[in-house]
DNA sequence: CTTAATTTGTGCGTATGTATG
DNA sequence: CCATACATACGCACAAATTAA
């Protein structure tokens, strides 16, 4: 499974098993990772590594983790549409840490900006917005 | 400058301080960042927290590393606009470890996804692209 | 050309705090 | 009150690549 001397890191190769059994949906929306201490313990690594490999699944949003009850596979959030303008443009980034807060973002989760002609722009949440031309 | 018994995490505020200079232009596109054992030394911090704050930045799409050389304010990337066709949608997320690759995407930067009214769908690096409603 | 110093990456261990059940 | 689980923070060691001497 594993292979300490592989050129690819420890935890990248965690995060990759992981990553699969959620692609694949053996683990499914809303369902529970093992805990920190199980996966160290099954693969015989520190809780460290772990530690990375998960955090590595949060920052491509794959996950969410509620505090301190567990890690789960992130459950997609209802999609509102919103009908651009003429002239709007649209950019995505990451939010800063006080974006994240004011919109309530889970990690991992980019906005959409959307910019008027005028250069007055909003942020929505990616995960709760979707752009459409008309 | 950093209380360690304030609520807010040392490695968290650490971040903050640096985004603050990055922000204000202080710390402009392509400077380097002062080295990991620098901040460690210069704010009386362990390098693991500091590496923290960091990785911070770099999800945020802030700063980009390259090692072993250092870490360096991002240097913002030309950017190409498309235009949108009737009836297509636009919404944003990260990218999977093999998009980051294909793509030669850096961290903390998201994609853009296209997709027709026929269901195909294509990605597009989100700090090379913009999109914009004719 | 060789060697040393620098810098980030990875991985381990330990300890303590906080919130949940 | 206790066990579980994630968060934070410290320490150490070695590897790999670049840069400086």
């Amino acid at each position: 499974m594993i292979d300490p001397s592989a050129d690819r890191a420890v935890f990248r190769q965690l995060a990759d098993l992981l990553r699969d059994r959620i692609m694949s949906g053996e683990l499914g929306p809303g369902e529970p990772l093992p805990s920190e201490l199980r996966l160290a313990q099954e693969y015989g690594l520190s809780r460290t590594t772990v530690r990375q490999a998960i955090g590595q699944l949060r920052t491509e949003g794959l996950v969410t983790v509620d505090r301190p009850r567990g890690t789960f596979v992130r459950v997609p959030e209802q999609t509102q549409t919103i009908t651009l303008a003429r002239g709007e443009r649209v950019s995505a980034r990451m939010p800063t840490d006080a974006e994240r807060r004011s919109h309530r973002l889970g990690e991992g989760i980019p906005v959409l900006v959307v910019t008027g002609p005028d250069g007055a722009f909003t942020v929505h949440p990616a995960d709760r917005i979707q752009l459409i031309r008309p």
